[in-house]
DNA sequence: CCAAAAGTGTTCCCACTACACCCATGT
DNA sequence: ACATGGGTGTAGTGGGAACACTTTTGG
């Protein structure tokens, strides 16, 4: 929705298209360079942050949904995209306190003010989902009703998300970080070929603690998890490290057989 | 609703009660002497079986419906139950493959024939949980709709559920088994002192293979998760087995540091 | 030659596995 | 006495954790 004319439409003709009472929520996990950091963007009007979102179009499956969703906000496609949650117990999610205010806040920017009984303004259960991208690659192309939006350090978030996002975005990451030893994660935040040090950094600040190098390589070597490749990368005044590539095969296999990571 | 009265009201007035396009679907399982068994019931006119599930209350929390559905159905109250998946992209579940005939089959029994407009022909998604109950202490009365119901042991569910209910016992259950090492999941299924032979048949029951016994008993005390107690129980013309209780409180702190069980 | 980053191997120990015999109880 | 089920200990091993020095590279 980048132009006021599709905003008033959603307004009046959302119902129409897409299923009231539910909404995605997207927790989007970028990951570069030690850092892990999430999108958020404030709404106009709005004091505090929000997680990324949208509805379930009522010809579209739950995943094509989330997708969409996520394709809208950051311009990429066939993202890791996970669902971990549905919310439906907080007071601001039960419309027991009062956000039509600043809900209606928002869409005064197109000269709209919700009655209580539209279907924006009623009680609204979300589904979370998390992705994992990127974050270099990431061109965000705030919507028409979006004042602002900042990549945020998973430890700078601040503690007044709206409504409960910030008990998605806590669910999300306990969720992201009991993933991470079941799923190829780092296959979706690497380029295809990466260097040792690249994952090793990536397990680390996902999983907020160190681990010993020596010891990281070895157990991804041993399960065949990843392959080191004939190739080294140059990265300037420093010994060449070596590229490695996921064997996803291998990880496949690997998962079925219940073996497990840990650190 | 256990009278046809009640069930016209659900039909004509229950949107006005009810959230639209929202379902809850429970996978309650029974364990009891070495079997997983899970409740399913059928509804009037229809031959397959589903998982017993109902409605979201507009002023009630996604929890607290869960709850209360799960009391309609097992008549007991504070059992352990444990979100896991929401369900929106099964071709039945989009509306795309007509499923009205069988629902409509249903509200036959009432005289009511429900139009694709009516709140309970539309797009429904649905927020799995499961349960944890001794079937042995289940009273299942079924509602005025159910002309059946059942206890099936796990491996012996039919492959055709209504809609994508086999899809969701099939999540419950791989939700169930991961989470065994992470929760005292015993704790809902056994008396509050109980013996290690019964304990020990739970987890094999649960996962699927044997346990060595003595493995079995020096981890669960080791990790401190459940306490010897000096009592014994009488059973009958064998040896007395001692009682066990869980430690809770260890429980919580294993979980906190990490710790996890595996077998 | 120096600074910065990457590569690599060994030891130790704990925790998991496998395994079998004796004991208690009621009939 | 016997049938049934419950209780218990040990030895071996494999995987995880801890640990430090050398090599490469560009400036």
């Amino acid at each position: 929705m980048n132009t006021r004319e599709e905003v008033l439409d959603f307004v009046h003709h959302g119902a129409e298209r897409f299923l009231p009472h539910l909404s995605i929520d997207c927790a989007i996990f970028g990951y570069h360079d030690h850092d892990l950091k999430t999108l958020l963007i404030r709404h106009h009007g709005q004091e505090n942050w929000s997680l990324p979102g949208g509805y379930i179009g009522r010809h579209e499956t739950l995943t094509e949904a989330a997708h969409r969703i996520l394709a809208e906000k950051t311009q990429l496609t066939g993202l890791f995209l996970q669902q971990f949650y549905t919310f439906g117990d907080s007071a601001t999610r039960m419309n027991r306190i009062k956000t039509e205010q600043t809900h209606n806040t928002t869409y005064s920017k197109v000269g709209v003010t919700l009655s209580p009984d539209h279907w924006l303004s009623e009680r609204t259960l979300s589904i979370g989902y998390y992705a994992l991208v990127d974050y270099l690659q990431v061109v965000v192309t705030p919507e028409f009703l979006v004042d602002d939006y900042c990549w945020l350090n998973v430890a700078d978030i601040p503690r007044e998300l709206v409504y409960d996002h910030n008990e998605i975005i806590q669910k999300a990451l306990l969720t992201l970080r009991a993933h991470i030893f079941q799923q190829p994660i780092g296959y979706n935040l690497l380029p295809d070929k990466f260097t040792l040090p690249e994952i090793h950094s990536l397990y680390e600040t996902i999983l907020c603690k160190q681990i010993d190098r020596r010891n990281f390589r070895k157990k991804l070597l041993t399960l065949g998890l990843i392959r080191q490749l004939d190739e080294q990368r140059k990265i300037g005044p420093h010994r060449s490290p070596f590229l490695y590539e996921f064997d996803l095969d291998n990880y496949s296999r690997a998962l079925e057989d219940g073996s497990i990571l840990s650190f």
